[in-house]
DNA sequence: ACAGTTTACCTAAAGAATTAGGTAAATAGC
DNA sequence: GCTATTTACCTAATTCTTTAGGTAAACTGT
């Protein structure tokens, strides 16, 4: 996951790059991240192409995507309870629920456009 | 996790009652669940009781739990972010939606009231 | 009382995850 | 050209996960 979240945010780098960013909280051995970004090529959570000798790694997967996995494991599928869970437990801030009201009208607007042009 | 969601929705019950639950869509055996049980009882993921010759085992985290730290896991705790993911890629019903946007609107107006006691 | 069933408990095998050591080739600095 | 560094690649140890077999004790129906 740490790995996963390096690669979200520089889009690509090399094993070099990842465990610099890595290093200082974890301690991870830079052969460890190498066998972990491997194994996960393996797996197809990231992607990697050569720039001369070295690799660079990019993620294939994302947050979306992870979050999507979990819901239908942890859930069923039932985001709406997941939502709720995360509102009346965690800690937002005003603007962050403003932000997530405007998502949601917007949401249902574009869903009644959607029910409109299917009637 | 099929265990947990078994045990979150029985509340309490022995491995036979879970087994039961799951042998149709699982196949798993009696004793593997039997196992599952005893190693989550050992990391603290559920709790049991003897009530004569059987354990009775109960869950001890919830969804909302289990939620928030994956959300610490994979957003590092940003909530707003998740439920801007789920939102755009998830489909959840009108009904839903309307119910999310009231929910938000409490915490909203709990936030500010909050707030004014706090000046 | 005895046969069959249910149970906790013990054991373990196969596979996956996590970590890192070693090596040989390429490269860069002097 | 030679030493030091960087890298891919190979290997492996340790631990965790997943699954289930076996056993002995308790219990149940007859």
């Amino acid at each position: 996951m740490e790995i996963l979240k390096v690669l979200w945010e520089i889009q690509e780098g090399s094993v070099r790059d990842v465990h610099e960013r890595l290093s200082q909280s974890t301690g991870l051995h830079f052969n460890t991240i190498q066998t972990q970004l491997r194994i996960m090529d393996d797996k197809g959570l990231v992607k990697h192409r050569r720039d001369g000798r070295t690799f660079l790694y990019a993620p294939l997967c994302t947050r979306k995507q992870i979050s999507s996995r979990f819901v239908r494991k942890v859930y069923d599928g039932a985001v709406g309870e997941l939502v709720l869970n995360m509102l009346s437990s965690e800690t937002l801030s005003d603007d962050e629920l403003a932000e997530l009201q405007s998502m949601i009208a917007q949401a249902r607007a574009k869903k009644s456009r959607q029910k409109k042009r299917g009637q």
